[in-house]
DNA sequence: TACCCCAGTATCTTTGAGGTAACCAGTATC
DNA sequence: GATACTGGTTACCTCAAAGATACTGGGGTA
């Protein structure tokens, strides 16, 4: 269906920790992205998304089939297969993750060494 | 310094609930749009911020001066006074907001729509 | 003397996000 | 025939964050 997902194409010490936006869940972007190339099965997905436990994915993908982004198709075979795609509504999201991610090239920089400045100050650990 | 803030400027039944777009925490993105406008003190935040306690606000502010978003400067007065103020880098948030709520107005009644379909489905109370 | 103001703290309860482990039915392996 | 494996999902528990409610402090006002 589509090339393989690259198991490194999210940076594990990035996602919530730093980046200050996010587009529904924790993972919603990061599904839309892994699904922007096409369909995917379950444990497709699991590469990628670092760390990711299947029940998290499992409602991940419940709570976006529920908002209309994605279609989930279950197979009736041994061993199962469920895929999952993007629908037209889903596909809107790529142009404000697009916009996310621009954000963070240009100023994710300048947040992280304000707060890096902040921490290694010795006022932040003072009383006010 | 401004106007006084719109009590009303956020509706309260959107906040996290149905918006899937979030800008660093919670309330973050709310507070950017409040201090668009110029400096504000704590208390002037409250009232559009509904029902935020001024624990949350206190934790919201702090995080969003650690990450350079905004400056805090406190005046040695009676009654105490303190202002809050958008830096350069909060600033930059607000195009990316906007961008955000772009989306919603185009695509927010969709999503709400499939939702409701999803949940009045008698499929949605079934296994699978 | 009592009370109010502002900008918060302190304490407790509730919510929910996440981890671990098990499940099912069929298929391959030994 | 017994065991292990497979993919997707579910049940159960834990722990940290969010929220509700109440209180602080110190000067100004009645």
């Amino acid at each position: 269906m589509a090339e393989p997902l690259d198991p490194e194409m999210f940076d594990p010490v990035c996602p919530s920790s730093a980046m200050p936006i996010q587009i529904g869940d924790r993972w919603t972007a990061m599904v839309v992205l892994c699904l922007e190339g096409g369909r995917r099965r379950f444990n497709e997905l699991r590469g990628p998304l670092r760390g990711i436990t299947p029940k998290v994915l499992t409602q991940t993908l419940r709570a976006m089939e529920r908002d209309g982004l994605v279609t989930r198709t279950a197979y009736d075979e041994n061993p199962p297969r469920v895929e999952y795609e993007l629908t037209d509504l889903g596909r809107t999201l790529l142009t404000l993750i697009a916009a996310a991610r621009a954000w963070s090239a240009d100023h994710l920089p300048a947040l992280l060494e304000a707060r890096r400045a902040h921490d290694s100050s010795p006022r932040s650990s003072l009383s006010r």
